[in-house]
DNA sequence: CTTATTTATACTCAATTTGAGCATAATCTA
DNA sequence: TAGATTATGCTCAAATTGAGTATAAATAAG
């Protein structure tokens, strides 16, 4: 038991890092921080004090408050991560890290510096069709680097869908990761001993940001792609009233890919998630019925999220 | 940052506990720890030590190595619970509790004790049916509890499926909670101070666990409900030869329902996960093939897992 | 004010998937 | 040799899904 391993464990501090994101002017937003002297930005974040949290989403919710004002629609916990050098804390102290995803209605998150979640994942948004910079960098640099590393191949394969894997858009996490590992990104540069420091990519491959809140970041958006779902998770990022077409965007936003107008109408109004309302119509085209999430709802149906599917997968042989 | 509020960080003691979970006998069982003078058993479990644990997946082999003589097949980090008043520790150091999810093929884990999960869930087991404990006892508790926290009623609604919601047998840890914030089980009253002693309920809901190990075993469940879902883990429970029957079982143990089997079967066949060998017989009845997990195939397939659902959803009105 | 443009919404249709069975096959037990 | 028992093949209708076509209701342009 605790006792008896206690021993000799060494000062461990916790750290709570929030991903906070938004659906805002057409584009998936998070709550980005700078610090003096220090040009990549940062996640709302800060020591978990066991005195003073009588859990980890107090200790969350008060460092959320005291950097950024910022009320939370839902809160989740990602991920804890613990590995040694990933994180470089000034003082000797271990450092843990957790990371949560938050959510937050545009209304309820004004002020404040908001970046584009894709300006760090660039890579991640398939909206307009397969990003270039897959095929024209990423893929090319992860070759080189699995020249050296073979026994990465297959995660490469799976994560980057490769040799007739096909792409899953919630692998974030994995990708970035490989990237990582590969010392694609700045961070493995800036992480790595300083002695031998590895060459940096000519074309950095998105922003970099402070500590692992990357890595965090990128839990977050495919924890969010993932529950998406299954859960009915999207409407905390929608106003109260929407209408189907704003819905499918912020959908859209957030899985990274396009979806079928017709189709993605026919679900949500069947999944019993919404109610109309009244109508709005500024924008050009004929107006829309604006629509509220049933919260009353949320226990009848199977809960099942919006089952949104890419399109119909080729049915390639077998 | 760190340096900025670590201040007056107290003490924190970091413990990794693991569900390790076997399909063996017919029954899902997990690995249980007896101690001295204590009735309650208790998951493999020791403090993560950054010193010699460069990443708490290596701390958590080490005490599995070390407690248990188990080979893990597949190892998931579940969560990290921090609540003060849910963990005691004998000294004055505050216990994080991060829980992990390890599943091991029963030939991979001989030794040792292991328990029937669900001698801890009877509820969750719905093989053969509803249980009858829960409209016999847990129902009617629940509702004198309601009278007192109607605050609750709805979370309770969705966790067991009342009033026209339906039972989702992924609600594993809210229901788990419910029961204890209702003081119904055993670690309640345990943790709740020793002043003001909970009654205890009559027929006890299941064995206790120490510390908050029953909040990670129901954990554990729930995320490999859920999980088996969308990804083959179920292979990892399974042997290297197996029949269908014997998937299906194991596929049942693990959700706790049982399932049409020849929908399973092509199901199954058609995921492209299995490739047939030669067959056994054993038992009575025709013999069954026997199959076995394509490793190669992983990548290929959209990962899917297997598609499993109770039955058609009863198409009640709109 | 008439037409093009734009967006919303309704419907269709075929392919595929799913839920439920029935039917038959291959063993073992009595 | 007749059950009993389990495996496996196949059917069939209902529901879901992918992909369009068609129509409606606005605004913007000329």
């Amino acid at each position: 038991m605790s006792d008896i391993n206690t021993t000799d464990s060494t000062d461990i501090l916790i750290d709570i890092s929030t991903a906070i994101l938004r659906a805002h002017d057409g584009a998936l937003q998070f709550r980005a921080l700078e610090d003096n002297g220090n040009t990549a930005k940062r996640l709302p974040f800060g020591p978990f004090m066991p005195d003073r949290h009588r859990t980890m989403e107090i200790g969350l919710r008060q460092w959320v408050r005291e950097q950024v004002g910022v009320d939370l629609a839902h809160v989740e916990q990602l991920y804890t991560f613990a590995d040694q050098g990933r994180y470089k804390s000034g003082e000797g102290r271990h450092v843990v890290s957790v990371g949560y995803l938050a959510l937050a209605r545009a209304e309820d998150a004004a002020g404040g510096a908001w970046d584009n979640l894709y300006d760090y994942f660039p890579w991640e948004d398939w909206r307009d069709g397969r990003p270039d910079m897959l095929d024209d960098i990423i893929l090319p640099a992860l070759d080189k680097w699995l020249a050296q590393n073979d026994e990465a191949r297959a995660r490469v394969r799976l994560a980057f869908g490769r040799d007739g894997a096909q792409w899953d858009e919630e692998f974030v996490l994995e990708r970035y990761e490989l990237l990582y590992e590969a010392g694609l990104v700045e961070e493995a540069a800036r992480d790595s001993d300083s002695g031998k420091k590895q060459e940096p990519v000519p074309p950095a491959l998105g922003q970099a940001m402070q500590l692992d809140h990357r890595r965090i970041a990128a839990t977050a958006l495919g924890r969010l792609r993932s529950k998406l779902k299954y859960r009915p998770v999207i409407f905390d990022l929608m106003p109260d009233r929407f209408t189907l077409r704003a819905l499918q965007q912020t959908t859209e936003l957030v899985l990274g890919t396009a979806l079928h107008k017709q189709n993605f109408r026919r679900l949500v109004e069947k999944s019993g998630f919404v109610a109309a309302t009244g109508k709005t119509s500024r924008a050009r085209g004929r107006p829309a019925e604006l629509f509220r999430f049933r919260h009353e709802n949320r226990a009848d149906r199977p809960l099942s999220g919006l089952r949104v599917s890419g399109g119909r997968k080729s049915s390639d042989g077998k």
